[in-house]
DNA sequence: CTGTTAGCGCCTTCAG
DNA sequence: CTGAAGGCGCTAACAG
């Protein structure tokens, strides 16, 4: 049996007075004789009281709670982002619950049921690679439980959005890898599902038509970041009658895996340039160090945060609000490593 | 204002019946009317019902939710130990909460009170490296909450615990550098504050003197973690009158910083090796790659979550299972790479 | 300033 | 098989 857990009336009957009192002086309520509340002050913690905040929560209908679902936990950039918000969040007292997905479609909509039910008062997510059917964020927005998305974003939910300027980010670094000379540029894109890899593919293709390099089919492959299947395409792309000279790839761990495969047959850079994307944590310490570009990861969460922040403190107007979803786009930034054997000398 | 969420008592109006039966139709109890349970389905589902989790929570007193308290998630390790908790956890209906503490003590503290006031059925636990009072954990078995510890350990609380043998796996690992015929093995060991640290320690000592090498305090340092400030130590060390031809480190961030030191004035591992600890996700891709000590991270976490089950289902006997509480210690892996020049070949 | 009362949504006796 | 009533711990009116 639980032993019974010290509440409020427990207090109050100690101290002849009601619970109210006792509800009030806890929580600072001006309206108390100084003496009274430092007797329950002094009671509360000489019976090691706590407040049980399921109680309080289910009280007020507000749990001070924000759920944050990831696709997944392994590699640093949801785990940075999940930093970023949290510093933003706990200034505001607000406590995060961190849900992930192993990218499993099915786990994003269980969390986002679990977090509903839990009645968290904001939801800040990234959907996984599987995820095409958004009615689970719909459910959220019925809930009118505000909604923040980030990085792997979709205009099927009208919501206030942080990403990077995918676009241009691809298009520079690819501009980038022409005018280190490279004519033969492959690109190992991302599944469909995610904006980004459309908007990374796009940045890569303008950036050739720019420099009116013909753009080849054979030299694109978009698959599921699963990088176990990284070595077929690389191989794929060195077996070619004509292979290239630079590989840009949708991520780092794809880059790296790239990597193996290519320096087993080839140098990095002299043969093929390698190009990754996020700058993940292992990036520098490869051999050679890949060229990548870099996410702010602290920024997109706090951005998050602070956007989901305003979403809860502006409910009043439904209406109205619902047409100022605002989308912040941030920078992202080309850090020249060894891969591309760029400007940089190899420290 | 919030729309009013459906509850189960506007199931019941609009069905003309009680609420008690919609409850009881809803969690399966056997004896309700074929008829009236799928009315009632089918009714929650038209509605877009959905159990509130917080009042169901707080009215059986139990919630169906374990909380992990983890250092820092930015390193695979946490993040591994994590995945595998889940797994075992998510299969008997427990949902996890997360929470870090950016290796912040106060932070521990407060997510203590936090999940014992969201009334978790049960807590895992890594302690920051800060911490050295855990009265917050006498708070949580006060409030009978079960409590499972990992990795970072204190003999100063009783309750179960899952760890890897430190001892000899920091003994193996140096017993194979003195076997590599290396004479003067530094160690660059962790804060006192974890068990870890004394118990890798020892074990180096141990090593040494079982092969009649001097231990000498010249070649040990203690030290915060904060990689920052591995470049000193590594330099003290290099420049000293009779330098170390080995190199055995607390974990692997710290191995990594100190072979960029390294590299610039010496050969990896020619002149000197290095030898991390825990195989991070980035060791086996420096230049040159790492040799470390692998730990089982999964099944730590699955350990942890299967000694909490055990300490959640087994709560009434309180006095004799005091006794009980077991230590599971799991094995690691030495996994030899090229910073030691050992046996395998640099593939 | 403080006590009283009602209620948050659900489950669980206890009677039919 | 089903309805009524009470309670989980706390807060928020509404009186005094």
């Amino acid at each position: 049996m639980k032993k019974h857990q010290v509440s409020i009336i427990d207090i109050a009957k100690e101290l002849g007075i009601s619970k109210s009192t006792v509800s009030r002086a806890l929580s600072g309520h001006p309206s108390v004789m100084e003496k009274t509340r430092i007797a329950v002050l002094d009671l509360a913690e000489k019976l090691d009281y706590q407040r049980n905040t399921l109680a309080l929560s289910f009280a007020n209908q507000k749990t001070l709670v924000i759920g944050i679902i990831v696709p997944e936990i392994l590699s640093t950039f949801y785990s940075s982002v999940i930093i970023g918000a949290e510093e933003v969040l706990l200034k505001e007292k607000y406590r995060c619950i961190i849900c992930h997905c192993t990218e499993n479609y099915d786990r994003e909509v269980d969390n986002v049921k679990l977090l509903l039910s839990q009645q968290v008062d904001g939801i800040i997510l990234s959907h996984t690679k599987e995820t095409r059917n958004f009615d689970h964020y719909k459910l959220i927005q019925r809930r009118r439980v505000p909604l923040v998305m980030f990085n792997r974003v979709t205009d099927l939910i009208e919501a206030p959005k942080v990403v990077v300027d995918d676009y241009e980010a691809a298009f520079r670094a690819v501009e980038y890898l022409i005018k280190l000379g490279r004519k033969r540029i492959a690109h190992l894109s991302g599944p469909d599902t995610l904006v980004n890899s459309k908007l990374r593919l796009q940045g890569y293709i303008d950036a050739l038509k720019k420099h009116k390099i013909p753009v080849d089919n054979d030299l694109i492959i978009s698959y599921d970041l699963s990088v176990e299947k990284v070595k077929i395409y690389v191989k794929h792309f060195l077996d070619l009658p004509s292979p290239p000279d630079a590989l840009f790839c949708m991520n780092d761990p794809t880059a790296i895996a790239a990597m193996e495969v290519i320096k087993k047959r080839l140098r990095i850079p002299e043969d093929i340039a390698v190009l990754g994307f996020s700058n993940d944590g292992s990036s520098a310490l490869t051999n050679p160090s890949l060229t990548t570009v870099a996410q702010p990861t602290f920024d997109i969460g706090r951005e998050a945060a602070k956007l989901l922040l305003q979403e809860i403190n502006s409910e009043p107007d439904l209406e109205t609000a619902q047409s100022q979803h605002r989308t912040v786009v941030l920078k992202t930034k080309l850090l020249i490593r060894e891969s591309t054997g760029g400007v940089l000398s190899p420290k």
